[in-house]
DNA sequence: AAGAATTTTTAGATTAATCTAAAAAAACAA
DNA sequence: TTGTTTTTTTAGATTAATCTAAAAATTCTT
Protein backbone atom coordinates (compact mmCIF):
# COMPACT_ATOMS: atom_id res chain seq x y z
CA UNK A 1 0.00 0.00 0.00
CA UNK A 2 1.01 3.95 -0.88
CA UNK A 3 0.23 6.02 1.66
CA UNK A 4 -0.92 9.76 0.25
CA UNK A 5 2.27 11.50 1.25
CA UNK A 6 4.33 8.56 -0.56
CA UNK A 7 2.02 8.84 -3.53
CA UNK A 8 3.01 12.93 -3.34
CA UNK A 9 6.62 11.76 -3.79
CA UNK A 10 6.47 9.19 -6.46
CA UNK A 11 4.59 11.77 -8.66
CA UNK A 12 6.78 14.55 -7.88
CA UNK A 13 10.02 12.89 -8.90
CA UNK A 14 7.88 11.21 -12.18
CA UNK A 15 7.29 15.12 -13.07
CA UNK A 16 10.93 16.13 -12.32
CA UNK A 17 12.31 12.69 -14.51
CA UNK A 18 10.11 13.89 -17.39
CA UNK A 19 11.54 17.13 -17.76
CA UNK A 20 15.18 16.57 -16.91
CA UNK A 21 15.55 13.00 -18.58
CA UNK A 22 18.14 12.07 -16.06
CA UNK A 23 18.28 11.70 -11.62
CA UNK A 24 16.45 13.92 -9.34
CA UNK A 25 17.83 15.83 -6.80
CA UNK A 26 16.59 15.95 -3.27
CA UNK A 27 16.70 20.02 -3.31
CA UNK A 28 14.61 19.92 -6.25
CA UNK A 29 12.31 17.28 -4.55
CA UNK A 30 12.38 19.13 -1.24
CA UNK A 31 10.94 22.24 -3.45
CA UNK A 32 8.08 20.92 -4.91
CA UNK A 33 7.24 18.81 -1.55
CA UNK A 34 7.54 22.12 -0.09
CA UNK A 35 9.39 20.00 2.96
CA UNK A 36 12.81 19.70 3.77
CA UNK A 37 15.97 18.34 2.38
CA UNK A 38 16.32 16.05 5.57
CA UNK A 39 12.84 14.94 4.87
CA UNK A 40 13.25 13.80 1.44
CA UNK A 41 16.40 11.97 2.08
CA UNK A 42 14.33 9.91 4.82
CA UNK A 43 11.53 9.70 2.19
CA UNK A 44 13.71 8.45 -0.38
CA UNK A 45 15.03 5.96 1.78
CA UNK A 46 11.65 4.47 2.61
CA UNK A 47 11.08 4.49 -0.88
CA UNK A 48 13.98 2.62 -1.68
CA UNK A 49 13.23 -0.08 0.60
CA UNK A 50 9.64 -0.41 -0.88
CA UNK A 51 11.26 -1.14 -4.54
CA UNK A 52 9.89 2.42 -5.86
CA UNK A 53 12.93 4.05 -6.67
CA UNK A 54 16.31 3.43 -7.45
CA UNK A 55 18.68 5.59 -4.89
CA UNK A 56 22.02 5.69 -3.89
CA UNK A 57 23.01 7.98 -1.37
CA UNK A 58 23.88 11.56 -2.72
CA UNK A 59 23.66 10.22 -6.31
CA UNK A 60 19.96 11.36 -6.73
CA UNK A 61 16.51 9.19 -7.64
CA UNK A 62 14.77 7.95 -10.49
CA UNK A 63 11.36 5.48 -10.30
CA UNK A 64 11.63 2.03 -10.69
CA UNK A 65 8.87 0.41 -12.90
CA UNK A 66 6.60 -0.11 -10.15
CA UNK A 67 7.17 3.14 -8.68
CA UNK A 68 6.68 4.63 -12.02
CA UNK A 69 3.07 2.83 -12.46
CA UNK A 70 1.70 4.20 -8.90
CA UNK A 71 3.03 7.84 -10.20
CA UNK A 72 0.78 7.54 -13.75
CA UNK A 73 -1.93 6.08 -12.11
CA UNK A 74 -1.72 9.03 -9.47
CA UNK A 75 -1.48 11.24 -12.07
CA UNK A 76 -4.21 9.48 -14.42
CA UNK A 77 -6.96 10.33 -11.70
CA UNK A 78 -5.68 13.84 -11.55
CA UNK A 79 -6.01 14.56 -14.84
CA UNK A 80 -9.67 12.60 -14.98
CA UNK A 81 -10.84 14.32 -12.15
CA UNK A 82 -9.87 17.33 -13.60
CA UNK A 83 -11.80 16.85 -16.82
CA UNK A 84 -14.52 16.13 -14.47
CA UNK A 85 -14.91 19.32 -12.07
CA UNK A 86 -14.44 21.68 -15.68
CA UNK A 87 -16.77 19.80 -18.59
CA UNK A 88 -19.21 18.21 -15.92
CA UNK A 89 -19.34 20.83 -12.57
CA UNK A 90 -18.74 23.94 -14.47
CA UNK A 91 -15.60 24.83 -12.77
CA UNK A 92 -13.06 27.24 -14.31
CA UNK A 93 -9.40 25.36 -15.68
CA UNK A 94 -8.02 27.71 -12.89
CA UNK A 95 -10.26 26.50 -10.17
CA UNK A 96 -9.67 22.86 -10.48
CA UNK A 97 -6.28 21.77 -9.38
CA UNK A 98 -5.82 21.93 -5.91
CA UNK A 99 -8.96 19.86 -5.65
CA UNK A 100 -7.66 17.44 -7.96
CA UNK A 101 -4.78 16.90 -5.59
CA UNK A 102 -7.21 15.70 -3.31
CA UNK A 103 -9.16 13.50 -5.22
CA UNK A 104 -6.18 12.27 -7.28
CA UNK A 105 -5.62 10.08 -3.91
CA UNK A 106 -9.23 8.30 -3.73
CA UNK A 107 -8.16 4.81 -4.16
CA UNK A 108 -10.65 2.79 -6.36
CA UNK A 109 -9.56 1.13 -9.92
CA UNK A 110 -13.66 0.52 -10.67
CA UNK A 111 -14.65 4.39 -9.74
CA UNK A 112 -11.34 4.93 -12.38
CA UNK A 113 -12.94 2.96 -14.92
CA UNK A 114 -16.56 4.29 -14.83
CA UNK A 115 -15.40 7.65 -14.62
CA UNK A 116 -13.44 7.73 -17.51
CA UNK A 117 -16.42 6.32 -19.59
CA UNK A 118 -18.85 8.60 -18.17
CA UNK A 119 -16.21 11.41 -19.12
CA UNK A 120 -16.51 9.68 -22.92
CA UNK A 121 -12.48 8.31 -22.66
CA UNK A 122 -11.03 12.17 -22.82
CA UNK A 123 -7.09 12.18 -23.98
CA UNK A 124 -6.57 15.46 -22.66
CA UNK A 125 -7.29 17.39 -19.61
CA UNK A 126 -8.52 21.17 -19.35
CA UNK A 127 -4.80 22.36 -19.26
CA UNK A 128 -3.86 19.95 -22.76
CA UNK A 129 -2.15 17.24 -20.44
CA UNK A 130 -2.39 14.16 -21.82
CA UNK A 131 -4.51 11.73 -19.92
CA UNK A 132 -2.21 8.23 -19.24
CA UNK A 133 -4.70 5.37 -20.12
CA UNK A 134 -5.57 2.55 -17.73
CA UNK A 135 -2.20 0.61 -18.79
CA UNK A 136 -0.71 3.62 -17.76
CA UNK A 137 0.60 4.83 -21.02
CA UNK A 138 1.62 7.97 -21.80
CA UNK A 139 1.04 9.47 -25.19
CA UNK A 140 4.56 11.39 -26.60
CA UNK A 141 3.24 14.49 -27.79
CA UNK A 142 4.89 16.62 -30.08
CA UNK A 143 4.34 20.12 -27.79
CA UNK A 144 7.03 22.74 -28.11
CA UNK A 145 6.91 25.96 -25.55
CA UNK A 146 5.62 29.34 -27.59
CA UNK A 147 9.15 30.86 -26.67
CA UNK A 148 10.72 28.63 -29.05
CA UNK A 149 9.07 30.12 -32.09
CA UNK A 150 10.49 31.63 -34.66
CA UNK A 151 9.26 34.75 -35.74
CA UNK A 152 6.06 34.58 -38.12
CA UNK A 153 5.39 31.37 -37.52
CA UNK A 154 1.58 30.33 -36.96
CA UNK A 155 1.23 27.89 -34.39
CA UNK A 156 -2.18 26.83 -31.93
CA UNK A 157 -2.00 26.54 -28.52
CA UNK A 158 -2.45 23.15 -27.01
CA UNK A 159 -1.61 23.57 -23.33
CA UNK A 160 0.05 25.13 -20.89
CA UNK A 161 2.83 23.98 -18.18
CA UNK A 162 1.93 25.92 -15.55
CA UNK A 163 -1.57 25.86 -13.31
CA UNK A 164 -1.58 28.25 -10.89
CA UNK A 165 -4.73 30.21 -11.11
CA UNK A 166 -2.95 33.53 -10.90
CA UNK A 167 -1.27 32.12 -14.38
CA UNK A 168 -4.54 30.50 -16.08
CA UNK A 169 -6.58 33.84 -15.33
CA UNK A 170 -3.79 36.03 -16.81
CA UNK A 171 -4.47 33.71 -19.71
CA UNK A 172 -8.10 34.13 -19.49
CA UNK A 173 -8.26 37.59 -19.60
CA UNK A 174 -5.71 37.99 -22.67
CA UNK A 175 -7.65 35.60 -24.63
CA UNK A 176 -5.20 32.85 -24.22
CA UNK A 177 -7.20 29.93 -24.46
CA UNK A 178 -6.95 26.25 -25.75
CA UNK A 179 -7.03 26.28 -29.24
CA UNK A 180 -6.36 29.73 -30.04
CA UNK A 181 -4.25 30.49 -33.13
CA UNK A 182 -1.30 32.06 -32.56
CA UNK A 183 1.13 34.48 -34.78
CA UNK A 184 4.27 35.30 -33.44
CA UNK A 185 4.94 39.17 -35.07
CA UNK A 186 8.10 40.38 -33.07
CA UNK A 187 10.45 38.98 -30.79
CA UNK A 188 12.36 41.39 -28.31
CA UNK A 189 16.25 40.67 -28.14
CA UNK A 190 16.91 41.88 -25.00
CA UNK A 191 14.50 40.28 -22.90
CA UNK A 192 13.04 37.88 -24.96
CA UNK A 193 9.47 39.02 -24.82
CA UNK A 194 6.95 38.56 -27.86
CA UNK A 195 4.25 40.70 -29.47
CA UNK A 196 1.67 37.89 -30.72
CA UNK A 197 -1.65 38.20 -32.97
CA UNK A 198 -4.36 35.75 -31.53
CA UNK A 199 -6.81 34.24 -33.80
CA UNK A 200 -9.58 35.80 -31.70
CA UNK A 201 -8.70 39.21 -33.16
CA UNK A 202 -5.99 40.87 -30.72
CA UNK A 203 -2.32 41.79 -30.66
CA UNK A 204 -0.60 41.53 -27.58
CA UNK A 205 2.83 41.99 -26.09
CA UNK A 206 3.69 39.10 -23.82
CA UNK A 207 7.01 38.23 -21.79
CA UNK A 208 9.21 35.38 -22.44
CA UNK A 209 7.98 34.24 -18.58
CA UNK A 210 4.71 33.71 -19.90
CA UNK A 211 5.79 32.34 -23.61
CA UNK A 212 7.64 29.63 -21.82
CA UNK A 213 4.42 28.46 -20.34
CA UNK A 214 2.52 28.11 -23.31
CA UNK A 215 2.39 24.91 -25.19
CA UNK A 216 1.76 25.12 -29.10
CA UNK A 217 1.57 22.76 -32.22
CA UNK A 218 3.01 24.59 -35.17
CA UNK A 219 0.26 25.06 -38.27
CA UNK A 220 1.48 24.36 -41.41
CA UNK B 1 -8.72 22.52 10.81
CA UNK B 2 -10.28 18.92 11.31
CA UNK B 3 -8.54 15.71 9.60
CA UNK B 4 -9.53 12.77 8.31
CA UNK B 5 -9.32 10.70 11.57
CA UNK B 6 -11.60 13.22 13.71
CA UNK B 7 -13.87 13.67 11.07
CA UNK B 8 -14.77 9.90 11.41
CA UNK B 9 -14.99 10.05 15.31
CA UNK B 10 -17.40 13.11 14.92
CA UNK B 11 -19.29 11.09 12.32
CA UNK B 12 -18.96 8.10 13.99
CA UNK B 13 -20.36 9.97 18.00
CA UNK B 14 -23.08 11.79 15.69
CA UNK B 15 -24.76 8.47 14.42
CA UNK B 16 -24.80 7.05 17.65
CA UNK B 17 -26.03 10.12 19.40
CA UNK B 18 -29.03 9.79 16.88
CA UNK B 19 -29.65 6.45 17.72
CA UNK B 20 -29.33 6.63 21.36
CA UNK B 21 -30.38 10.26 21.97
CA UNK B 22 -27.73 10.29 25.17
CA UNK B 23 -23.85 10.39 25.77
CA UNK B 24 -22.17 7.96 23.85
CA UNK B 25 -19.89 5.60 25.59
CA UNK B 26 -16.35 4.89 24.96
CA UNK B 27 -16.63 1.35 24.09
CA UNK B 28 -19.30 2.42 21.43
CA UNK B 29 -17.27 4.40 19.52
CA UNK B 30 -13.72 2.19 20.35
CA UNK B 31 -16.19 -0.61 18.15
CA UNK B 32 -17.35 1.42 14.79
CA UNK B 33 -13.73 3.68 14.76
CA UNK B 34 -11.81 -0.09 14.77
CA UNK B 35 -9.46 1.11 17.73
CA UNK B 36 -9.29 0.44 21.50
CA UNK B 37 -11.10 2.11 24.20
CA UNK B 38 -7.48 3.57 24.76
CA UNK B 39 -7.43 5.13 21.46
CA UNK B 40 -11.09 6.54 21.71
CA UNK B 41 -9.96 8.36 25.34
CA UNK B 42 -7.25 10.20 23.79
CA UNK B 43 -9.40 11.00 20.65
CA UNK B 44 -12.06 12.51 22.97
CA UNK B 45 -9.52 14.68 25.06
CA UNK B 46 -8.58 16.01 22.12
CA UNK B 47 -11.72 16.92 20.44
CA UNK B 48 -12.91 18.11 23.67
CA UNK B 49 -9.40 20.80 23.54
CA UNK B 50 -10.80 21.62 20.21
CA UNK B 51 -14.47 22.27 21.39
CA UNK B 52 -15.87 19.86 19.05
CA UNK B 53 -17.20 17.32 21.70
CA UNK B 54 -18.71 17.83 25.01
CA UNK B 55 -16.42 15.42 27.14
CA UNK B 56 -16.28 14.34 30.61
CA UNK B 57 -14.19 11.57 32.48
CA UNK B 58 -15.84 8.16 32.51
CA UNK B 59 -19.41 10.39 31.48
CA UNK B 60 -19.73 9.48 27.70
CA UNK B 61 -19.47 12.07 25.03
CA UNK B 62 -21.95 14.68 23.32
CA UNK B 63 -21.03 17.06 20.59
CA UNK B 64 -20.81 20.67 20.15
CA UNK B 65 -22.88 23.06 17.92
CA UNK B 66 -19.40 22.99 16.24
CA UNK B 67 -18.96 18.87 16.30
CA UNK B 68 -21.99 18.67 14.87
CA UNK B 69 -21.51 20.57 12.32
CA UNK B 70 -18.85 18.89 10.99
CA UNK B 71 -20.22 15.90 11.44
CA UNK B 72 -23.20 16.79 9.36
CA UNK B 73 -21.06 18.22 6.61
CA UNK B 74 -18.93 14.90 6.05
CA UNK B 75 -22.32 13.12 6.21
CA UNK B 76 -23.91 15.49 3.20
CA UNK B 77 -20.71 15.07 1.17
CA UNK B 78 -21.18 11.02 1.85
CA UNK B 79 -24.45 10.81 0.81
CA UNK B 80 -23.63 12.95 -2.03
CA UNK B 81 -20.99 11.29 -3.31
CA UNK B 82 -23.25 8.11 -3.15
CA UNK B 83 -26.08 9.47 -5.60
CA UNK B 84 -22.89 10.32 -7.74
CA UNK B 85 -21.71 7.25 -8.09
CA UNK B 86 -25.02 5.23 -8.84
CA UNK B 87 -26.76 7.44 -10.81
CA UNK B 88 -24.34 9.01 -13.10
CA UNK B 89 -21.45 6.15 -12.51
CA UNK B 90 -23.83 3.48 -12.87
CA UNK B 91 -22.79 2.24 -9.64
CA UNK B 92 -25.42 -0.70 -7.28
CA UNK B 93 -26.17 0.63 -4.26
CA UNK B 94 -24.16 -2.55 -2.74
CA UNK B 95 -20.05 -1.13 -4.00
CA UNK B 96 -20.37 2.40 -3.25
CA UNK B 97 -19.78 2.47 0.46
CA UNK B 98 -15.89 2.29 0.85
CA UNK B 99 -15.61 4.66 -1.97
CA UNK B 100 -17.69 7.59 -0.63
CA UNK B 101 -15.78 6.83 2.77
CA UNK B 102 -12.97 8.28 0.95
CA UNK B 103 -14.43 11.33 -0.90
CA UNK B 104 -16.42 12.52 2.15
CA UNK B 105 -13.21 13.78 3.53
CA UNK B 106 -12.54 16.11 -0.01
CA UNK B 107 -12.52 19.47 1.04
CA UNK B 108 -13.87 22.07 -0.95
CA UNK B 109 -17.63 24.03 -0.06
CA UNK B 110 -17.44 25.03 -3.68
CA UNK B 111 -17.01 21.41 -5.00
CA UNK B 112 -20.37 20.18 -3.08
CA UNK B 113 -22.42 23.08 -3.93
CA UNK B 114 -21.48 22.56 -7.55
CA UNK B 115 -22.22 18.54 -6.87
CA UNK B 116 -25.51 19.30 -5.25
CA UNK B 117 -26.53 20.90 -8.50
CA UNK B 118 -25.25 18.43 -11.22
CA UNK B 119 -27.17 15.87 -9.32
CA UNK B 120 -30.27 17.98 -9.18
CA UNK B 121 -30.43 18.87 -5.73
CA UNK B 122 -31.00 15.18 -4.64
CA UNK B 123 -33.16 14.71 -1.02
CA UNK B 124 -31.98 11.07 -0.55
CA UNK B 125 -29.51 8.89 -1.20
CA UNK B 126 -29.33 5.59 -2.61
CA UNK B 127 -30.27 3.99 0.81
CA UNK B 128 -32.98 5.77 1.24
CA UNK B 129 -31.16 8.18 3.81
CA UNK B 130 -31.58 11.72 4.09
CA UNK B 131 -29.14 14.33 2.73
CA UNK B 132 -28.78 17.45 5.17
CA UNK B 133 -29.21 20.29 3.47
CA UNK B 134 -26.22 23.17 3.04
CA UNK B 135 -26.99 24.79 6.39
CA UNK B 136 -26.69 20.94 7.82
CA UNK B 137 -30.26 20.61 8.24
CA UNK B 138 -31.57 17.29 8.54
CA UNK B 139 -35.06 16.31 7.95
CA UNK B 140 -36.76 14.33 10.59
CA UNK B 141 -38.35 11.60 8.75
CA UNK B 142 -41.06 9.35 10.98
CA UNK B 143 -39.34 5.58 9.38
CA UNK B 144 -40.29 2.60 10.65
CA UNK B 145 -38.05 -0.72 11.13
CA UNK B 146 -40.01 -3.19 9.05
CA UNK B 147 -39.59 -5.15 12.47
CA UNK B 148 -42.39 -2.64 13.72
CA UNK B 149 -44.92 -3.09 11.70
CA UNK B 150 -48.13 -5.59 12.44
CA UNK B 151 -49.20 -8.91 10.35
CA UNK B 152 -51.23 -7.09 7.39
CA UNK B 153 -50.28 -3.91 7.56
CA UNK B 154 -49.46 -2.52 3.98
CA UNK B 155 -45.73 -0.34 4.30
CA UNK B 156 -43.42 0.88 1.57
CA UNK B 157 -39.95 0.31 1.40
CA UNK B 158 -38.22 3.51 1.51
CA UNK B 159 -34.83 2.69 3.36
CA UNK B 160 -32.09 0.15 4.55
CA UNK B 161 -30.32 0.70 8.06
CA UNK B 162 -27.14 -1.27 7.08
CA UNK B 163 -25.27 -0.62 4.51
CA UNK B 164 -22.70 -3.80 4.15
CA UNK B 165 -22.64 -5.35 0.69
CA UNK B 166 -23.62 -8.68 2.03
CA UNK B 167 -27.35 -7.34 3.19
CA UNK B 168 -27.64 -5.11 -0.05
CA UNK B 169 -26.64 -7.75 -2.13
CA UNK B 170 -29.12 -10.22 -0.47
CA UNK B 171 -32.12 -7.79 -1.03
CA UNK B 172 -31.50 -7.17 -4.49
CA UNK B 173 -31.31 -10.99 -4.52
CA UNK B 174 -34.79 -11.25 -3.34
CA UNK B 175 -36.25 -8.73 -4.46
CA UNK B 176 -36.60 -5.98 -1.97
CA UNK B 177 -35.56 -2.99 -3.32
CA UNK B 178 -36.51 1.00 -2.44
CA UNK B 179 -40.00 1.74 -3.60
CA UNK B 180 -40.99 -1.89 -2.91
CA UNK B 181 -44.59 -2.60 -1.75
CA UNK B 182 -44.70 -4.90 1.18
CA UNK B 183 -47.53 -6.88 3.04
CA UNK B 184 -46.98 -8.25 6.58
CA UNK B 185 -48.73 -12.15 6.10
CA UNK B 186 -47.19 -13.69 8.68
CA UNK B 187 -45.13 -13.45 12.15
CA UNK B 188 -43.54 -16.64 13.45
CA UNK B 189 -44.05 -15.63 17.45
CA UNK B 190 -40.33 -17.62 18.75
CA UNK B 191 -37.67 -16.07 16.37
CA UNK B 192 -39.88 -12.82 14.90
CA UNK B 193 -39.43 -14.20 11.81
CA UNK B 194 -41.88 -12.65 8.95
CA UNK B 195 -43.37 -14.32 5.86
CA UNK B 196 -44.13 -10.69 3.53
CA UNK B 197 -45.20 -10.16 0.32
CA UNK B 198 -43.56 -7.77 -2.17
CA UNK B 199 -45.35 -5.85 -5.00
CA UNK B 200 -43.32 -7.30 -7.90
CA UNK B 201 -45.11 -10.53 -7.11
CA UNK B 202 -43.69 -13.41 -4.77
CA UNK B 203 -43.75 -13.70 -1.06
CA UNK B 204 -40.94 -14.54 0.82
CA UNK B 205 -39.90 -15.35 4.26
CA UNK B 206 -37.28 -12.93 6.10
CA UNK B 207 -35.67 -12.86 9.52
CA UNK B 208 -36.17 -10.68 12.15
CA UNK B 209 -32.16 -9.06 11.70
CA UNK B 210 -33.00 -8.43 8.34
CA UNK B 211 -36.42 -6.67 8.63
CA UNK B 212 -34.87 -5.32 11.80
CA UNK B 213 -32.77 -3.00 9.16
CA UNK B 214 -35.44 -2.31 6.27
CA UNK B 215 -37.28 1.42 6.80
CA UNK B 216 -40.73 1.57 5.50
CA UNK B 217 -43.78 3.79 6.09
CA UNK B 218 -47.15 2.50 6.29
CA UNK B 219 -49.72 2.85 3.46
CA UNK B 220 -52.67 4.37 4.12
C1' DA C 1 44.07 20.12 -6.77
C1' DA C 2 43.01 22.62 -2.52
C1' DG C 3 39.81 25.44 -0.28
C1' DA C 4 35.15 27.26 -0.35
C1' DA C 5 30.48 26.70 -1.22
C1' DT C 6 26.66 23.87 -1.84
C1' DT C 7 24.08 19.77 -1.34
C1' DT C 8 22.82 15.86 1.09
C1' DT C 9 22.62 12.92 4.97
C1' DT C 10 22.47 11.79 9.90
C1' DA C 11 21.25 12.57 14.69
C1' DG C 12 17.97 13.67 17.69
C1' DA C 13 13.24 15.87 18.51
C1' DT C 14 8.28 16.58 17.71
C1' DT C 15 3.33 15.65 16.53
C1' DA C 16 -0.65 12.70 15.38
C1' DA C 17 -2.68 8.44 15.90
C1' DT C 18 -2.34 4.26 17.44
C1' DC C 19 -1.26 0.18 20.67
C1' DT C 20 -0.71 -2.97 25.25
C1' DA C 21 -0.74 -3.37 30.04
C1' DA C 22 -1.94 -1.62 34.31
C1' DA C 23 -4.60 1.41 37.29
C1' DA C 24 -8.80 3.71 38.46
C1' DA C 25 -13.68 4.44 38.32
C1' DA C 26 -18.31 2.95 37.72
C1' DA C 27 -21.81 -0.50 37.50
C1' DC C 28 -23.59 -4.81 38.88
C1' DA C 29 -24.78 -8.49 42.03
C1' DA C 30 -25.38 -11.10 45.93
C1' DT D 1 -22.87 -2.61 51.13
C1' DT D 2 -19.16 -4.92 49.80
C1' DG D 3 -16.91 -7.56 46.58
C1' DT D 4 -16.70 -8.65 41.57
C1' DT D 5 -17.02 -7.44 36.87
C1' DT D 6 -16.95 -4.17 33.33
C1' DT D 7 -15.69 0.11 31.49
C1' DT D 8 -12.66 3.77 31.07
C1' DT D 9 -8.47 6.14 31.70
C1' DT D 10 -3.45 6.62 32.24
C1' DA D 11 1.32 5.33 31.42
C1' DG D 12 4.58 4.22 28.37
C1' DA D 13 5.72 2.53 23.51
C1' DT D 14 5.45 2.56 18.44
C1' DT D 15 5.04 4.25 13.56
C1' DA D 16 4.79 7.82 9.92
C1' DA D 17 6.09 12.17 8.59
C1' DT D 18 8.11 16.01 9.64
C1' DC D 19 11.64 19.45 11.67
C1' DT D 20 16.47 21.83 13.16
C1' DA D 21 21.25 21.57 13.68
C1' DA D 22 25.36 19.45 12.68
C1' DA D 23 28.25 16.33 10.00
C1' DA D 24 29.61 14.38 5.65
C1' DA D 25 29.93 14.24 0.72
C1' DT D 26 30.02 16.45 -3.58
C1' DT D 27 30.73 20.21 -6.65
C1' DC D 28 32.51 24.50 -7.90
C1' DT D 29 36.30 28.00 -8.29
C1' DT D 30 40.42 29.67 -8.96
Amino acid sequence: MTSFTEENYLKIIYKLSAETNSEVSTNAVAELTQTKAASVSDMLRKLSDKQLVNYQKYQGVTLTAEGERVALSVIRKHRLWEVFLVAKLGFNWDEVHDIAEQLEHIDSEELVAKLDEFLGFPKFDPHGDPIPDHNGRMPVLGYQNLSEIEVGKNVLMVGVSEHSSAFLQYLDKTGLILGAGITILELNEFDKSLSISISSGNAIFISHEVAKNILVIEQK
